[in-house]
RNA sequence: GCCGGGAUAGCUCAGCUGGUUAGAGCGUCGGAAUCAUAAUCCGUAGGUCGGGGGUUCAAGUCCCUCUCCCGGUACCA
């Protein structure tokens, strides 16, 4: 054994503004938590950082339309996500947030030491300010008549009805998105970091990176071929960092530079918890240190161009080892989509199936080198044909063989013969070649040799054929079945990076501390005979269909097409009487968070409740529509509107970007027929 | 528009610098076995590698072109 190497290990930090989903963790999460798993199993020395990241002025306006703050928008999407990430066992030394005061002073300190150096450069410009609001509008905070096609809410980043990418100051008649008020042209300053003088180094810095996953390079390439360019470091903001200067009230910087600097005030926390203050100083200072960024493939400009010459520029700090950047992960060939809600977010995800099956699914099917697709047929598939199957079976197998032939304890491995040497040397071969793919960063091949090992061990339980041996030589049985005890615990290492509890589950089951929990275990012969066994498990009980179709239908609804109705088309009266419309009295009304129109509806019809999800928050407040007897269509399929479920319709009547909904003319007791 | 990526067995995916009969897992079908969550093990079948053209002794792999999907980016004065 040589030097071990010491690793930093990173993952994307989550924009606080949405909650995460199993993309997300395909993408960035659950790679980096096998990689580090496997690492501390053979006593690598590593810290694994991770956490929100939570400026900007996404979170800024989503804080506005709700009308809340934008520290309860980040507490909330900050712990739930947190939270998401234990559920999954994903687990980081330290999930923090670019929100604690550390990290404010780690990014100014950056910010002044690439100021006093006189490598920042300032530029004037012209943008919207509002002064009721007293302050500069960001880009999309602002609409107004798009010059291209007319439309009148263009925002200023883009127009959503022509697709023209626009400026601000190119809208006609621009408004405050929020307040409505009318912004004027005024010049603000900002800090500029000149990249372009960074290409050359960091074109020959790539170059150097042969190693590095094909996409990534290819990403930077073509980077570097249309040409790095300076870019705005601040920015007129509240929310956010501020920028350590006189003279710059209402500047923040801006949040794509400030929050990869979180990887080092996150270090920084983590070894202040340690009790070691200055222990982040030996990773971001040794040269030895092997810092690798766990990232989709979205991040892959920050990660391996900006944030590289950014640390070049400071100058003090080591560069990215590796940046192993995967592709997305689709949902029944679309993609995940947090604006049409179609996402499987983890929050949900984990009350319905347990972490280990969850992880599974995901890593056999990382989208390593392209975009790969998740269904929940393959959930189930993956569960009931290779988790319970091959894995769960074989542990049950033998542990219930045991059980009913030696008493429930781990029988002697006096009679050995060659067999049961070449299974344990087979498996103990077939970790390092797991160890090898992951460290290639190819999970799916690492996990592919896991379950190799499995198969073998289910092989060498048939072929050895126990069940007759009980019958004719009792002591070579028992020499079997202690082989396959070691080999469920040679397994239960080796699972431990992708299914940390079934492997804990494995060992409980065989009465094992975690003493021999050490990859150079694998193999190995670890168990004491005449140990009794603990209480046996499924470890991997059946999906049933019913599920998976539920499950199916639940998310189909969301990505479902809209189907554009024929106004010439003629109904029968038949046809209208399969409507079943009726008076309903809005008992409770709020809105649905981060929706641009929701309105979440609890309504009484006769006797019956019923909640409804209704597009209308646009034209309604919430408070006065309590109490209103409004027309809704009762029997329409329910369906769910960003994970909230619409038991059915309200009526409204709607034209040139006016709305009302329809009521009843007078006083009727709700749940009256409507025809 | 431009740049980049993708399109490979029923499904999900591998196939580095071109080279013998294109691979894996799951599913299918057949067999063996019956200790086990009807779970295992062995074997079989399945692909004109998106369409078309070209280079080459030889192309899934290189070039051209077309179709579809996905990113990024520009312009629409």
């Amino acid at each position: 054994m040589g030097k071990k190497s010491k690793y930093l290990v990173t993952a994307a930090l989550p924009y606080a503004n949405n909650y995460i989903h199993i993309g997300h963790i395909a993408g960035a999460y659950l790679p980096p938590d096998i990689y580090v798993r496997l690492k501390r199993l053979n006593d690598e020395e590593l810290v694994f950082i991770c956490g929100s990241d939570e400026h900007g002025t996404a979170i800024e306006m989503a804080a506005l339309t709700e009308n809340v703050t934008p520290k309860e928008i980040i507490d909330r999407y900050h712990y739930s996500n947190k939270e998401s990430f234990e559920k999954l066992n994903i687990k980081f030394d330290i999930y923090s947030r670019t929100s604690n005061e550390i990290h404010h002073k780690t990014a100014q300190e950056f910010f002044l030491n690439l100021f006093d150096k006189n490598l920042l450069t300032q530029k004037t410009e012209k943008q919207l300010y509002s002064e009721k609001e007293k302050r500069f509008l960001a880009d999309r905070f602002i609409i107004g008549t798009c010059p291209v096609c007319g439309f009148e809410e263009a925002r200023g980043d883009e127009c959503e009805n022509c697709g023209s990418n626009l400026s601000p100051l190119e809208l006609i008649n621009p408004k405050s998105k929020i307040t409505g008020d009318i912004p004027v042209e005024k010049e603000t300053t900002l800090f500029y970091f000149p990249f372009g003088s960074y290409q050359e180094e960091l074109s020959k810095w790539i170059d150097s990176k042969t190693d590095w996953k094909q996409n990534v390079i290819n990403y930077c390439k073509g980077w570097f071929k249309t040409g790095l360019r300076e870019r705005a470091i601040t920015r007129d903001l509240d929310w956010g960092v501020k920028v350590p200067l006189e003279n710059q009230n209402g500047k923040v910087i801006y949040v794509w530079f400030e929050a990869p600097i979180g990887y080092i005030s996150m270090s920084k926390e983590l070894f202040i918890e340690k009790g070691n203050p200055d222990g982040w100083k030996d990773y971001w200072f040794d040269k030895d240190t092997k810092l690798v960024h766990f990232i989709g493939k979205d991040n892959i400009v920050f990660h391996s161009i900006m944030f590289p010459a950014m640390l070049m520029a400071h100058g003090d700090y080591i560069l990215p080892y590796n940046v192993p950047a995967n592709e997305f992960l689709n949902f029944s060939g679309a993609k995940f989509s947090k604006s049409k809600g179609n996402g499987i977010l983890v929050k949900d995800i984990v009350k319905i199936f347990p972490a280990d099956v969850i992880r599974y699914a995901l890593a056999v099917n990382f989208p390593e080198t392209k975009d790969s697709d998740f269904t929940w047929d393959d959930l189930q598939a993956k569960n009931n044909n290779e988790l319970a199957a091959i894995l769960g079976n074989f542990i049950n197998r033998t542990v219930v063989f045991a059980k009913s032939k030696f008493d429930g304890k781990i029988p002697s491995a006096e009679i050995k013969n060659e067999n049961d040497e070449k299974i344990l040397e087979s498996i103990k071969l077939s970790a390092s070649r797991v160890n090898e793919f992951i460290d290639k960063f190819r999970f799916r091949d690492g996990i592919t040799e896991m379950m190799n090992s499995v198969r073998a061990a289910n092989k060498y339980f048939n072929d050895s054929e126990p069940w007759k041996l009980i019958k004719s030589d009792k002591a070579r049985c028992g020499s079997v079945i202690n082989t396959c005890l070691e080999i469920c615990h040679s397994i239960a290492v080796l699972i431990n990076p992708l299914l940390p509890d079934t492997s804990k589950a494995i060992l409980e089951i065989l009465n094992k501390d975690e003493s021999d929990l050490k990859w150079n275990k694998i193999g190995r012969r670890v168990l004491k005979q005449d140990t009794i066994l603990g209480e046996n498990k499924i470890l991997f009980p059946q999906i049933e269909d019913s599920l998976i179709i539920r499950l199916n239908e639940e998310y189909s609804s969301k990505t479902e097409k809209l189907v554009e109705t024929d106004e010439t088309n003629l109904v029968s009266i038949d046809d209208f009487r399969k409507l079943e419309l009726k008076v309903a009295k809005i008992m409770d009304c709020e809105r649905v968070p981060k929706s641009k129109k929701l309105l979440k509806l609890k309504l009484k019809v006769g006797d019956k409740s019923k909640q409804i999800v209704a597009g209308i928050s646009e034209y309604y407040e919430p408070e006065k529509l309590l109490g209103k007897l409004v027309v809704i269509v009762n029997n329409l399929q329910p369906s769910k509107l960003m994970g909230i479920e619409s038991q059915g319709m309200l009526l409204a009547a709607k034209k040139n970007g006016e709305l009302k909904i329809v009521t009843v003319e007078g006083d009727i007791e709700e749940g009256a027929d409507v025809n």
